[in-house]
Parts: structure tokens; C-alpha cells; sequence
RNA sequence: CGGGCCGUAGCGCAGCCUGGUAGCGCACUUGCAUGGGGUGCAAGGGGUCAGGAGUUCAAAUCUCCUCGGCCCGACCA
């Protein structure tokens, strides 16, 4: 393949899909592989993504009234035990901890030994023990509601693992709340649906739909569950954040109750939501392209790489104190609640090497600065939205003075994307056949890209779910918010239908 | 955990069928020349061929087991 049409990364999106997401990851320098089965390493590049999304998301979480606080990594089993649904969810799921010191054995190895007396479990999530705490926590109406949030890792012994989007163990946070009022509590969890919502859609570029999820598709031990569900390049659904009313089944098992106005006793309401370090995976198959990664400004760990051209003759230290100048003075500027990051890059690469080198890693722009630049007081700019084909020349001044408006249109561009991709693979349908039709491949052996969200009537038996699950491997990711409920008649059963849901392949 | 494919240098691969103890491209190191779309020439470094056991005079190659990866299924943020 000749150089002015090769792509960065191979293969392709169209050619395979999962190849192409690890080759990214890679590529981009967000994570790696570990020698721990499940595990991944967390690179600073993707790392810094990570803490921006927590610096918002926390942000977000302040601004409702939250606090956070941690909560140990080591539950006792005898908590896990304590709601049924519950304990079914997680149980096959769950590490282990069941001595307390390792001794030496034969040939310099190590036993473990110290067997505990009660095995504990690394927590998959969190309700018990927090549960656990609000108990003692809460005496009576006026110690609600309650709003606590804790930034962890969590375990959970997954058979397949893949970077960001399943791995044994992530970083996430867990929201938990009590209340005194069921209405309340719903109230919350729907508040917080709406806050990831808001997260995807303004920050990641990544449009969402929110919805309540069916029975089947429930948290285990909630009485309702909502996420929000962003399309991916290849037409499967991620779910990208979970909100849950967990109604009193918690509470119960862990007796969080309190003492009302009128001196009665009652228990408490309780939610938790979550959303996860797999968002990042999210936000690679949304924006992501086969040069790379493509990262929104507001989120991204660094919004312009100056490339210093020094070579030859060229003045190179009155370029570096151009390129300098550049940086401070974008430095000292705000965008969306922090200072722009610039970094310059005088790696002694190739132009071309080094430009690459960042299209794969997603910076939102570049610019390349060299003598003809300074010449013309102006910067080569390239946008990662436009690819390198892109590029043109930009007054200085007007680069400096517009430069956060740049960045705003890039943002706005990755979100329109994202949003005409998910709307050109959003088909409304009306029989079971064109529903089968839409999921199945051309191709059986090498299935091509295919499906997306189906709008569908269904009538909400779970039987229904579990036929279309085993012949076609989709599922109802939600049940949207927005459709209105317009009534229809269910295209599998014949019955009435108070509303289309979404259905769809997903991660 | 079931079915399929795979594991050879940092990355991508060839060699395996028809055993004779390792090769290619990119990357890396050094030098020179370069330098605005991923450079050229030259000289180098790096692999217990995923791990273990077996068959054999001899195993990357054949057999078995284990581990890891990807896909499909079950499960799942």
C-alpha cells in the first residue's frame, strides 16, 4: 500500500473490528496486557484520560450534593450472603481471600497459610458493606438522605476479558444513597442517570440513550435498573453507566433503618449507580477511526502537541522560544474548567514519524512550527477530526485568539458524528422478519458489521428475550425514556405494546 | 466453562504438513547523510520458538497436558 493511503492502524475497522480496538489501545498508549490473568495496565496517557473523567464526574457528583468517602476492598462472605438475588449475581463471579500469610515451602516457594476463619471476598461492588455502614450510620429522618460516593477498584472473576471493556479488575466509582421516601430514592436514581447522560453527551462526545433496563437485564437485587446505552462503530450497544433503586431489599438484609417524624421505625430507600474505567473503551469505539485514537478536547489529557520542525539551517532556538511562547500563553488559558495543555515535542524524530505518533494517540490538534512559520508569524495546524489531509496554515494571532473555539468545534464535530452514525443505524421495525433480517450477517462464516438499535413493539415477555438472545445474540438494552410510550402491538407476540424499546447486539 | 482459531525478537509474520537446534519486515543501537505524510545507506544488538512432559540420535516442527490471546455460546459494568 503506497504511504499517502496507508492507514495507521491494521486492520482496519471494516476488516476486523476487535483486532483493530486492541491494535488502538495499543497504538494509542492507553493500556496494556498484564501478567495477571484479566488485568490490564493502565499507561499514563490513558491513566490522564481516566482522571479527567473523574475530575468531571466528581465535579458533577459535588454539585448534587454528594460526598465521597472508601469503603473496604475485603468483604466478609457472611454480608454477600445476606440478599438472595444478590448473592446469585455475584457469587460465581467473586475472588476469594481465604488465608492470611504465605509460608515458605518446598523449594523456595511460597504456601499460603493462616486459613481464615471467615473467607472474604474482594468486592465485586459494594451494597453489603456499605449497606453494612449506613446502618450504623443512620438513627433517624434527619440523617437522610444520605449521599455518598467512593472511587475504587473492583474485582469480578469474568471469563472473557478484553481491555476497558471487561477486565477482572476495574477502576469505577459507586455512588450509594439512602432516603426516606421511595419517591425520593427514585427520584435520585434518575437524577444520576440523567448526570452520566450528561457526562456522555457533553464530555465524551457520545450520545446515549437512556432507558430502564427489562427484568432480565437487571442488577441483581434491584427492584429497577437504568443505564445508558451509547452505540459503538461496529453496531453493538456498551452499556456506559448504571443506575439502580435498589427500593428496600437492601436495606432489609442489612436493617438501614431510621426513626421518623412521628417516633416510627422505618427502612430506608436506597440507590447506587455506577460508571467505570470501560467508558474509556466506549469513547475508542465511538471516535476512534483506523488512524487511531480520536480523544474530545474536554477530555483529553493533552488539547495540542507543538511540532518544532528543526532541521537543517534552521534557527533553532528561535523556534523553540516561538513555539515556547505559544505554550504559555495557551497554557494560562482556560477551557472547561481547567488549563489548556500543550505540549512541545522536540523529539529528535522525523516530521512525519512524529506527527503520526500523536493522530494515533487522539490529540485533539497539532501544529507544526518551523522557519516558515516564523517567517509568517502564522502555525500549521492539523485537526484529529480532519485527519492530516487537514492541515493548513493559521495566522498566529487569530490561532491564539480562537484556539478554545477550535477545540469547542472539534468537540461539537465528534458529537454530530457519533450522532448521525447512531441514526443511520437506528431502524424502526415492524415484523419479526425484518428483525431477524437486521441481525443477521451476510456473511455467516466472517460476519461483516451489522444490526445496530432496533425500535421495536414488544410486549414484555421474557420468554421472548430469551428466544431472541439464543438465536441472534441480541437483547433489549433498554427501555428509552424519551419514546413517549406511543402503543403499538408487539412484533413477536401480536399483543399490545405500551412502547418501542431498543434492542441490540452489546458488549 | 463448552466449540473454533491462535501463541516463533518490542510489534506483525514465515518456517511446522514432509523433525537436522531459527529467519523476514517494521521497531531498537551506532555512524553518516537527511528532515514540513511516517527517510536513505552502512554496521550492530536482541529469541530457553508461551510453559511442562513425552516420542526420537535429533523437536519451533510429532503427541499429551497446562497457561495466555481472539471469535462464537453461556455470563457480565
Amino acid at each position: 500500500m503506497s504511504r499517502a493511503n496507508r492507514t495507521a492502524i491494521s486492520p482496519k475497522r471494516s476488516e476486523n473490528y476487535p483486532e483493530w480496538y486492541q491494535q488502538v489501545v495499543r497504538a494509542a498508549e492507553l493500556a496494556e496486557n498484564s501478567p495477571v490473568r484479566g488485568c490490564m495496565v493502565i499507561k499514563p496517557w490513558g491513566y490522564m484520560l481516566w482522571e479527567n473523567m473523574q475530575r468531571v464526574l466528581d465535579d458533577m457528583f459535588k454539585a448534587t450534593g454528594h460526598k465521597n468517602a472508601y469503603f473496604p476492598l475485603f468483604i466478609p462472605v457472611s454480608y454477600l450472603e445476606r440478599e438472595a438475588r444478590h448473592v446469585e449475581g455475584f457469587a460465581k463471579e467473586c475472588a476469594v481471600v481465604t488465608h492470611h500469610r504465605l509460608e515458605a515451602g518446598e523449594k523456595g516457594k511460597l504456601v499460603p497459610a493462616g486459613e481464615l476463619e471467615e473467607p472474604l471476598v474482594v468486592r465485586p461492588t459494594s451494597e453489603t458493606i456499605i449497606g453494612e455502614t449506613f446502618a450504623k450510620w443512620i438513627q433517624s429522618y434527619r440523617d437522610l438522605p444520605l449521599l455518598i460516593n467512593q472511587w475504587a477498584n473492583v474485582v469480578r472473576w469474568e471469563m472473557r476479558t478484553r481491555l476497558f471493556l471487561r477486565t477482572a479488575e476495574f477502576l469505577w466509582q459507586e455512588g450509594h444513597t439512602a432516603h426516606a421516601t421511595r419517591e425520593e430514592a427514585i427520584e435520585e436514581t434518575l437524577r444520576m442517570l440523567d448526570v452520566y447522560a450528561d457526562f456522555a453527551e457533553n464530555w465524551m462526545a457520545m450520545p446515549v440513550i437512556k432507558g430502564e433496563k427489562t427484568e432480565g437485564e437487571r442488577f441483581p437485587g434491584a427492584v429497577n435498573t437504568y443505564s445508558i446505552e451509547a452505540l459503538m462503530q461496529d453496531r453493538k450497544a456498551l452499556q456506559a453507566g448504571t443506575s439502580h433503586f435498589l427500593g428496600q431489599n437492601f436495606s432489609r438484609a442489612a436493617n438501614i433503618a431510621f426513626t421518623n417524624e412521628e417516633g416510627n421505625r422505618n427502612l430506608a430507600w436506597t440507590t447506587s449507580w455506577g460508571a467505570s474505567t470501560r467508558l474509556i473503551g466506549g469513547l475508542v469505539m465511538t471516535h476512534g477511526d483506523d488512524d487511531g485514537l480520536i480523544i474530545p478536547p474536554k477530555l483529553a489529557p493533552s488539547h495540542l502537541a507543538i511540532l518544532p520542525v528543526l532541521h537543517g539551517k534552521a534557527d533553532r532556538s528561535g523556534i523553540l522560544e516561538y513555539c515556547n511562547r505559544i505554550k504559555e500563553e495557551l497554557g494560562a488559558t482556560t477551557y472547561h474548567g481547567r488549563n489548556l495543555w500543550v505540549e512541545i515535542d522536540d523529539r529528535d524524530l522525523r516530521g512525519g514519524e512524529k506527527m503520526w505518533s500523536w493522530i494515533k494517540k487522539g490529540i485533539p490538534t497539532w501544529i507544526e512550527v518551523g522557519p516558515r512559520e516564523m517567517a509568517s508569524k502564522s502555525v500549521f495546524l492539523g485537526r484529529r477530526d480532519k485527519g492530516p489531509k487537514g492541515r493548513k496554515g493559521v495566522d498566529l494571532d487569530e490561532f491564539l485568539a480562537t484556539f478554545p473555539q477550535v477545540l469547542d468545534d472539534i468537540q461539537d464535530n465528534l458529537y454530530r458524528r457519533a450522532l448521525q452514525f447512531r441514526e443511520d443505524h437506528t431502524k424502526r421495525l415492524h415484523c419479526k422478519d425484518d428483525f431477524y433480517a437486521f441481525f443477521t450477517p451476510q456473511n455467516r462464516e466472517l460476519p461483516e458489521i451489522h444490526g445496530g438499535y432496533a425500535l421495536a413493539h414488544y410486549s414484555g415477555e421474557p420468554e421472548v428475550e430469551e428466544q431472541i438472545q439464543k438465536d441472534l445474540s441480541v437483547t433489549v438494552r433498554c427501555i428509552p425514556q424519551t419514546d413517549g410510550g406511543e402503543p403499538g402491538t408487539c412484533i413477536f407476540t401480536g399483543k399490545p405494546s405500551a412502547g418501542r424499546v431498543v434492542f441490540a447486539k452489546s458488549y
